[in-house]
DNA sequence: TTTGTAGTTTATAATGATTCTAAAAAAGTG
DNA sequence: CACTTTTTTAGAATCATTATAAACTACAAA
């Protein structure tokens, strides 16, 4: 399995559960969005078996902290996660309640002149609200 | 009262519970961020009597969905507002979970080159994490 | 291989922010 | 004042997320 190395190197031990999300986060070529309970709908199918609600929510956060996903700031009742952890920003489209990826070239340059007193910038991100 | 006839004009009644949550909002020269329960918090404090938590919950959204407020996109359990309602950004300070303002002249002209199909803009906001 | 232990999974309970409900109160209108 | 509509309210309901604590598993050392 390609997964067990990657877990093992972050200090995360290779168990099944974690080997059967990285598979259905990370066996694919688009990266994509996803709420915790569109990921536990999609173990259930893509496997054809359950791993406890609590698992899921320890696993992504897991990987969250080992920087394998990140949260994306939005407004809304369900957390959203990427599997893109590129720097990168979104278009939130109102209506739809739908994320769509804005690649970096296609937000220019983005040059934050303001500093803080010993503090350092961690990340920038843009959200794009879309209406029609 | 001065917002009477503001409250009027967006065609909600100059309740008493509202007057008050607009002296506590809007009478100062500083714009501000706040949870529900701060305000809340501030709303005793500052009046000295209550107003039910289901009424902030009620103005706040209805002052919002006027554009006397606005909600920030930030990953957190309790959801941010801001009585800045000029366009601008935040930073947010992860260690101390604290919000600064990040007025546009601090943040280069952002550009969005992508366009959707049938969609306009509404709005732009970054929001920068800061790190020690 | 067996054993010990630290890490993981699990079902379920607890938490906490937010929304809902339906009855009482207040505002606006004639 | 009488009447209708809007608003407030306390408390219940909801729902995402986190905590709990017991059972299980990975893994290293004997």
């Amino acid at each position: 399995m390609k997964y067990i190395e990657k877990l093992r190197n972050s200090g995360l031990r290779p168990t099944k559960q974690r080997l059967q999300i990285c598979e259905v986060l990370f066996n694919t070529d688009k990266t994509f969005h996803f709420t915790i309970n569109e990921l536990e709908q999609k173990i259930k199918k893509q496997a054809n078996n359950k791993i406890s609600l609590a698992t899921v929510y320890n696993t992504v956060h897991a990987f969250e902290k080992k920087g394998y996903l990140k949260q994306i700031p939005i407004n809304s009742s369900e957390t959203y996660f990427d599997t893109n952890v590129t720097d990168h920003h979104h278009f939130y489209d109102l209506k739809e309640e739908k994320l769509i990826d804005l690649e970096n070239s296609d937000v220019g340059p983005i040059n934050i002149l303001k500093k803080i007193n010993g503090k350092k910038i961690k990340s920038v991100e843009v959200l794009v609200k879309l209406e029609d």
